[in-house]
DNA sequence: TTGCCTTATTGACGCAGGTCAACGCCCGCG
DNA sequence: CGCGGGCGTTGACCTGCGTCAATAAGGCAA
């Protein structure tokens, strides 16, 4: 949960205590400066902001605020939710490090969802009329936003599928593929690992009540297919829970 | 559902006979050349193609097909969606006149999901690589488009937070007052239309079985709130639907 | 450490919507 | 114009998950 600190001395316009660099992160493989050159990435570096981390609970920004910036994670975890008419809350994704969110303001220039740290989080803020202009000079940084938001299109398509139909066990087994597909890249263990979201915000996600997942992730440590202990979790049999998250 | 086909005599590069431009198009206040300069109208219109009708069934593209260009409706309707590891459909949209489909292609470079006509239907492609390059140079042009891709988003997530936790009842009153809005949009009747998708798409669409949807009709027929005719809706009383959307 | 409050687990029960089955009605085709 | 097959409707029954309730287990403050 610590964040990098590692204000390099010969960045002497480094403006902000908690500067980095896109070039020095270890996450930028996975984030805005992938598929960029190296000059490009200091360009981009320019505009990004870094500020002091959330603590947990905090807003990163609320619903139908005005919309100004998309943010990176640099570690720990958001949740994204949205408020119903009659006031019932919808989490709408969670998002580790190198992953971006607030997208979904641009369209209408105010914030479709409110985000949340659900532990302490260092994120990167990247102003988007900034970005715009420099998408129009960079066709690398274009073509990769225009496919981030693409992706998100995507996985917002596969978590329809799953909503649909799928049954409880095929919903929390396909959390946790997700999971720890995503631990995967970011070079962390893919078996194990700590839920950093509560169960209420896990059956939030999946449409189900509390009970529901608890229930589900007991049977499957009764199955032999996970092992949980409070928020960790042990995948025990990868290819049942595949299995089990497509049934 | 005629096809627009009024090749202006002073254009004569004209390449099809399907050719109509974007400065004509009674649609152009809705698609791509929203918020676009006249001239940018044109110099987008040169990239725009026009092809001829699909008739009902036939496919627009194929999921995991290499992706190449969006698409923007003319007439008629098209439904999209992906087929899950197990075989079974999930429909994930219904594209109409004015609206473009086909960006969950762009993340991969290959299509997320199917398209296919409900009806006889036209559309205008739209190739990506075109619109990438031309978007570096109109800014109009690219905020637009990621204003698109944005409202994509959002829209998924209303559709996951219905699917989530609502009611049969909530979730097909949800449709009816989406497409009641959209065809408001187009100027045509926002309380009298046909709905080009079946029970079975629908039911589909909202995760509920073909019973469940025709049991909803029944009810909402009986309460006074519709007037239902085989694929004629009549909706009589709007604000109970609305009402009945977010319950 | 103790105590309190939030979060998670487990059990008993009910119901919305799925499943299965029968039937009627469009609509397209010969 | 009449026939056939798909689409839609309706009914009876069943089940997975929600609801309600009680208890346990963390975790943070003092």
């Amino acid at each position: 949960m610590k964040l990098i600190v590692d204000r390099s001395e010969d960045v002497p316009t480094a403006p902000s205590p908690y500067q980095a660099s896109c070039s020095t992160c270890r996450l930028s493989s996975l984030c805005l400066p992938l598929a960029l050159e190296a000059a490009e990435v200091d360009v981009l570096d320019r505009i990004v902001q870094r500020s002091k981390p959330l603590q947990k609970g905090q807003h990163l920004y609320r619903e139908s605020e005005h919309f100004q910036s998309v943010f990176a994670v640099r570690s720990g975890t958001l949740k994204a939710y949205r408020t119903t008419d009659n006031g019932r809350e919808q989490v709408t994704g969670f998002y580790f490090p190198g992953e971006i969110l607030g997208m979904d303001g641009i369209g209408n220039n105010r914030h479709a969802s409110s985000a949340k740290a659900l532990e302490t989080a260092a994120v990167c803020e990247i102003p988007f009329t900034a970005l715009e202009t420099l998408s129009a000079r960079m066709p690398h940084l274009q073509r990769h936003f225009f496919q981030l938001m693409s992706r998100e299109i995507a996985e917002d398509q596969q978590l329809i599928t799953l909503l649909s139909k799928s049954s409880a066990d095929a919903r929390v087994a396909a959390l946790l593929v997700s999971i720890s597909t995503r631990n995967a890249r970011r070079k962390l263990s893919a078996i194990r690992f700590r839920l950093s979201m509560s169960r209420v915000d896990i059956g939030n996600y999946l449409g189900l009540t509390v009970e529901t997942v608890s229930r589900v992730f007991s049977r499957m440590q009764k199955l032999g297919v996970l092992r949980v202990e409070n928020k960790e979790i042990e995948i025990l049999d990868r290819d049942a829970l595949v299995e089990m998250a497509d049934a």
